[in-house]
DNA sequence: CAGCATCCGCGTTGATACTG
DNA sequence: CAGTATCAACGCGGATGCTG
């Protein structure tokens, strides 16, 4: 994954296609869908569920830092987007999983490949960063 | 693209490997890079400069609604993170011209892949959204 | 266990006006 | 042309408490 860089022809490809094919920003499908796996928790938890099925309180402590407010709120999201599903399991106590949809994992094809640049990358972009920082003092 | 869904196998290798990958959601890589490039306008400008440069003025053309406000800044950060790169030129009246630095380019490739599927299955989230929220009336 | 309801601060965004 | 400065509105997200 080191060598993406070797790969720019494709994405230079990709990105024109995607200009080409009547691409209208106004009414951007790219903010529609990205606006949603770009909030702060959602991506973590299509992460969390890639691997498998969750449970609300396995996800809770997978992804350590969420609250429960935003875990329910992002799952809502999630699953009206059609991207994960909720299998409720009448048990007492109850237990609901959650769990990916054809389109999620659909999803996680490119979703992945972007967070494993970032996590191949992140370094390089912290130091960007500081650079950046020390000259504007 | 339209058959990204026989590509589960990697798009799970990836999230496999980079969940084993030391991959700590605390100090969260993903959100520290993601979180730029998911704001409301970064992706598009990213977009429209993975084609060619562009000065100030042409890329608030190319990217129509955004404000001089959100152009100024969202440019200030993806120069800061070191996707994009400044170039002035001395000459009356001024200008200035925006370029993909090499490690912009290089997110270029797994990001384009994303925006292809945004356009590719747009509609399909649309339709699950009209499902849900008819549902739940 | 798996939520929902409420309150609230603070950051992001937009509109507007001004400048080198 | 390519910004900067200021103000106001909005909504994300956190903290807390309660319920089936």
């Amino acid at each position: 994954m080191a060598d993406t860089l070797n790969k720019l022809p494709d994405a230079a490809q990709i990105a024109e296609s995607v200009m080409n094919a009547g691409f209208d920003m106004r009414n951007c499908p790219v903010r529609d869908v990205l606006d949603q796996i770009s909030g702060k928790w959602a991506s973590l938890i299509l992460l969390a569920l890639s691997t498998e099925p969750h449970r609300f309180g396995a996800l809770k402590r997978a992804v350590p830092d969420i609250s429960q407010r935003m875990l329910t709120q992002t799952l809502k999201d999630l699953q009206r987007d059609g991207f994960i599903s909720r299998h409720v399991f009448a048990t007492v106590p109850p237990s609901v999983e959650y769990r990916l949809t054809d389109m999620g994992r659909s999803l996680m094809v490119p979703l992945s490949a972007l967070i494993g640049w970032a996590v191949d990358n992140h370094a390089q972009v912290v130091v960007a960063r500081e650079r950046f920082d020390e000259v504007a003092q």
